[in-house]
DNA sequence: ATCTTTTACTTCATCAGTGAAATATGAAGT
DNA sequence: ACTTCATATTTCACTGATGAAGTAAAAGAT
């Protein structure tokens, strides 16, 4: 894996370059951009990596965490969706997978028999349990330098700009 | 497409349910993080969204991106690999596709004939410069509301973050 | 000079995710 | 009752990315 500092160098140089001739392009604002970008790209390696020996994928542990963090430990499939930005398809395909392995049920609601109740299991939750405090450690080293403003700040500025996302996708109904 | 506002707030729901169970959970770095991934998702989404009218899909997009911000507008696939995060693999896919479309040329190297040298194309300079200004607008949209230091934060918080994940990445030799 | 190792890229098989269309079922509105 | 809408699953075709093995050339070792 090449090391980011190296390539955020490229990406600066790069930027630079390609002002010269596009002056109008807004060199922070792509800077910022491609930060993002970069740097949440290397942070999920990182994760899949560490769920690689639990035989989960990114996706998959999104489900296994939302499941275990609600109260009654159930959703449901749209509702997954909606949270793990999935599309239907690919929903169904990771229950499959979670409920041969038995870290969740999936069973008809009993109030709307349209809808289907997706349940965590004690394996589930044994296997949440066990694979997330490894990971403690990791993230931790990640703002392991953060004071507690930078990480306000970093906050803060993060749902600001998830806050403008929404607000783009509103103007934009594809 | 779900507003991040709600995944958001779900997923602070979640974090603080979950830290009540486990109490060594780091929550304000997992919240972080979480941001971190599910703002960048959208903002990748998007930019696809954006380039798909051209054909391109982001690696195909950085590609392009990197060639054409290059002195000599020529690259090898080894060092594109490390610059968009590719495996070699992809990258000749990559590189199948865009010489196939006539944005890039490959070509032996002379001094090393191991190597290929991929160079942008005029064509693909053209459409690089086309493609390029109708995305400023929504990039000066997602930071519209940044202040100058805002954006001078956010960049360096980024670029300190990028740095801690080369130090895991260095530790972590897999 | 030959043998081995390393480097650079490609090929092939496969997996993960997406989008669209078809199906089934049930709820809600008229 | 009848239409319309909502929820979820299945199938199929497709895109994008990856891992393992293969090829070819350069670099290094003996």
């Amino acid at each position: 894996m090449a090391p980011l500092k190296q390539c955020i160098r490229m990406m600066d140089e790069g930027i630079a370059r390609v002002s010269q001739v596009l002056v109008q392009l807004p060199a922070a604002e792509a800077t910022l951009s491609r930060l993002m970008l970069i740097v949440s790209r290397r942070m999920e390696e990182d994760l899949e990596l560490q769920l690689k020996p639990h035989r989960l994928n990114h996706s998959e542990f999104l489900t296994m965490m939302f499941l275990y963090s609600r109260p009654d430990g159930s959703s449901t499939p749209g509702e997954l969706c909606e949270f793990a930005a999935q599309g239907a398809t690919n929903m169904t395909r990771i229950a499959n997978a979670l409920v041969k392995r038995g870290l969740i049920t999936r069973a008809a609601c009993r109030e709307d028999r349209r809808r289907v109740v997706i349940r965590i299991t004690a394996a589930g939750r044994r296997l949440v349990l066990k694979m997330l405090p490894p990971l403690f450690p990791r993230v931790d080293a990640m703002f392991g330098d953060f004071s507690e403003t930078d990480q306000r700040h970093l906050a803060r500025l993060l749902r600001k700009l998830a806050a403008n996302l929404d607000q783009l996708s509103e103007h934009t109904p594809s």
